[in-house]
DNA sequence: TGGATACCTCAACTTTACTTCAGGCCAGAC
DNA sequence: GTCTGGCCTGAAGTAAAGTTGAGGTATCCA
């Protein structure tokens, strides 16, 4: 077993990339990645080789909880943008990105919620080939219904 | 009002792909895309243009529908294909689609509950930072339960 | 018979989230 | 001291789902 920091006697609470990598279940080309994109951050050693802080597997786990809510990679950088500067972020902290992603998941349930329960009646009869149905002509429901009470987003 | 095939007196049940794109809601980029991938067809006028049977407009319609749900353009295809091949679809080749959809939609919307029932427990509490919680590390879980015992999926 | 649109093709560009590759430098075990 | 495997950078490739642009043709209405 060869070049491993901390596999007895460095510093346990100072990882390689390969370790987070093995740790997180991210590749190291993602935490590259999300390195470039500010999701993550590192110092270097005296050869130029990453450092990370332990920290940094709960940083890792939080983006690919939100990943899999389906929020994307720019929005998590926002979050975690926000999460205080000096200190590390108490469970207090988290819980505040957990109460906005929750949101944002809510919003997404209710809308496949609303989509399905529009489905079997749209697809199968009709409707569908009307401009009347809600399944086909989102943009019409929004036009006639005013502010707030569209079924669908464009967006979606 | 300028170059519009059946504006009056052509015929009413052939569209040009201006036409479709704007009873569709689709742009005529998208219609183009959707013909090379086989999700829709057309024939051309002697001129060269595309024409379209009015029932590519349903068509056009449970594609958006299928992609509201989250189906990728590939299934969608293959979907599509499945359908009879001599005789325009009937309601109840329409309804087979509607219920594939549907349990893929279920399925979509069990998943994202599940997530969300984990969602508070998990960011803002401490687990997150160990090993043993389902939010942080689904391989776990699925190695530890079993198959069919797994709260997410990798592929999510 | 124009002129204004609409339409044609093909290639290249866009975004998101990465992976893969090439060429080359570290780190640690023996 | 050397060798194997880890790590480095930067560029290019991938997939999905289209959009945009260039250069040229069709249609239609007056």
């Amino acid at each position: 077993m060869p070049a491993e920091p901390s596999s007895r006697g460095h510093n346990r609470d100072v990882l390689s990339v390969g370790q987070v990598a093995r740790r997180s279940g991210v590749a190291v080309s993602a935490l590259h990645f999300y390195e470039t994109k500010g999701l993550i951050s590192s110092w270097r050693n005296s050869g130029g080789q990453r450092r990370f802080p332990r920290s940094v597997l709960r940083r890792v786990a939080v983006i690919k909880a939100a990943q899999r809510i389906g929020i994307p990679l720019s929005e998590i950088a926002d979050a975690l943008a926000a999460l205080p500067d000096g200190r590390s972020p108490t469970a207090a902290d988290w819980q505040r990105l957990s109460d906005q992603w929750r949101a944002n998941l809510d919003e997404r349930i209710d809308k496949l919620v609303k989509l399905r329960d529009h489905l079997d009646g749209c697809i199968g009869c009709g409707c569908l080939s009307l401009e009347s149905c809600p399944l086909r002509n989102p943009e019409d429901i929004a036009a006639n219904a005013g502010p707030g009470a569209r079924l669908f987003d464009q967006t979606d």
